[in-house]
DNA sequence: CAATTCTTGAGGTACGTAAATCAAAAATGC
DNA sequence: GCATTTTTGATTTACGTACCTCAAGAATTG
């Protein structure tokens, strides 16, 4: 049997009372006595019931998303998932409330943030763009003790808790493997889009893809990335555009969202057999794969990340290290081949 | 708040102890009062505090794990991590017993499961081969009222409760696609490696990359697939034979283990440029890719299976249902570019 | 050395559920 | 209508932890 706090009291020759606050960081214990209890709790191996002692606390995890609103498929997925979660909050112990702000507008994520009263939540999670405000506002809530977790989109300058998404440079070496396997040696340019290289994910995709396509491709030129702030109308007017312009073009990656613009574009240049991959699957883009509009799609399971965050915040908030294997989201490739 | 057994008792007009034994199925209690009892729990939309429950209980889980022993390193590394698990234990109420069974010895894994105590054990977790004695042995547990779980490889003939794993038809198909597109064209045939037909992963990817290839890659012929017993040897033997008097071949797909063995064969054969696809990432295998030697490699994170089992077999031990979506094992396809 | 502050112990209640006991009430059989 | 069985209620203890109060003891200050 895994010991109590009473075999800890024995162990140590002191009273429950005193256990506890040496467990709970209370004070009122002089150093000696709280040393005596800790050495027990490392000899007996101790550790706390969470269970047990959420059951005490009446605790509840208050828990803040932060998602960008808009026509995005994939955000707009997000926070269905999200909304799941929120669902399943009382077995759960949390208390989901989802803030929708305008998708590209930094200043309000920031407002968003700076509203949140520290002490009434345990933790909060956001899709970020990177820019100072942002950061700077992540950085207040954690000095206010607010674990912080960047969902999809990390921000590498801030003091962020975790950050719950997939590798993006490795999506994009993926990207770049795959196009430039399927070119077979063909030369040519690949057309990059991208949404914003604001947001970390987009920029790490495209340095992920750069890297690969011109360490193992020579023969293969990049152009762009050109940005389209996920806008599937500018996604189409741009490619439609280079299209026009570059007869050089023999495949494009779209590591943004608006793939609705991309296929549009391509409807009309379907005699160019070009390389197309993009990102996520949505019912747009599972349809351009499964017509062979689209080679490849990279996907990221944003119900996982969803999961994943309320797990990281919740132990954070607890103050519990956490399993990293289990956190790691995967990239998911499909062809059309193995589309669920 | 969440509704407690007292509001039930409150709105049934019962005493707590009658809701007790309804909810926990005691006897003694009127039809009339049973549905008085359900109908409040219904209308107060009352779900037990499964930790609550739990603690009160005094509940721990006790699992067997079955698997294969040999020198097959996902195996290993699969044992790694059940024992991972079991380490955890204490936090999770479970307690974790590992079974090691000589490997491709179905009477070993039946005489296994039926010398288990349906009385002393929550769950079972098994590699399965495909075969009646398991099958039918699998069948007997669950008639005892254990919940069985199959990990890695399914068996789809018996009630199993559920199966850890992934989509093995689904890789399979890629797969084909990866080979097929990399092939770019160019006619010739793919040899096929096997474990064993008996197993159904194995029997699963055979089926799934024979579809595709045939489908969508008219100029590709399948030879085989060769049965080698997971034996790294006996796939050096069948590689080396084959390309020996095959000339016909551009490329060999892996569906099981004995990546050393493959790696050695082709080792001699770095000329011909042959397509490579083998799955999981092993110390041998990922080397391979890196070097080139293989194209791409398929993986399935066993962590993620062993973890998803225990979550399984506990929520069946207590009746509850489970997010699938989460149980869902998800397919890596590692190219040289992503590898982690 | 007295007055004060700090530290500790003892004990209780609570969280939501499980499980048990025993007595009282209701239903049933004859 | 009485004896018998079945059903129900009331109450208690427990799980492991949190958190509170009150009093007593120890250490520190001037």
């Amino acid at each position: 049997m895994r010991p109590t706090v009473h075999d800890i009291a024995a162990e140590a020759g002191v009273s429950l009372a005193t256990v506890d606050r040496v467990l709970n960081g209370r004070p009122g214990v002089r150093r000696q006595t709280v040393s005596k209890v800790e050495s027990a709790v490392l000899r007996l191996g101790y550790v706390r019931d969470v269970t047990a002692a959420n059951l005490a606390r009446r605790r509840v995890y208050p828990l803040v998303f932060i998602v960008p609103g808009g026509p995005n498929s994939f955000m707009q997925n997000l926070t269905a998932e999200i909304a799941a979660a929120a669902q399943r909050s009382t077995a759960e112990r949390t208390s989901i409330r989802i803030e929708t702000v305008p998708p590209f507008d930094p200043a309000a994520i920031a407002k968003a943030l700076d509203a949140i009263d520290p002490k009434a939540v345990s933790g909060v999670a956001l899709v970020a763009t990177d820019t100072a405000d942002v950061t700077e506002a992540v950085d207040r809530l954690i000095d206010h003790g607010v674990p912080v977790a960047t969902l999809v989109s990390d921000l590498p300058g801030s003091r962020r808790t975790h950050f719950c998404g997939i590798d993006n440079i490795a999506a994009g070496r993926t990207a770049a493997g795959l196009i430039g396997r399927f070119c077979s040696g063909r030369p040519g340019t690949v057309l990059v889009v991208a949404g914003s290289m604001k947001l970390t994910d987009h920029a790490e995709r495209a340095s992920g893809f750069a890297a690969v396509l011109e360490a193992e491709f020579p023969e293969l030129a990049i152009a762009g990335p050109v940005e389209t702030n996920d806008d599937a109308d500018k996604v189409r007017q741009s490619v439609e555009k280079a299209l026009a312009t570059n007869p050089e073009i023999v495949g494009i990656y779209n590591l943004g969202a608006g793939n609705r613009g991309l296929i549009e574009a391509l409807s009309k240049h379907r005699d160019r057999k070009l390389i197309v991959v993009a990102h996520e699957v949505t019912q747009h883009s599972r349809q351009a794969l499964a017509d062979g509009v689209f080679d490849a799609l990279i996907n990221q399971d944003c119900g996982h990340e969803v999961r994943s965050a309320i797990r990281v915040l919740k132990a954070r908030a607890d103050g519990l290290d956490l399993l990293n294997a289990q956190e790691r989201i995967r990239i998911d490739v499909f062809l059309k081949d193995n589309l669920p």
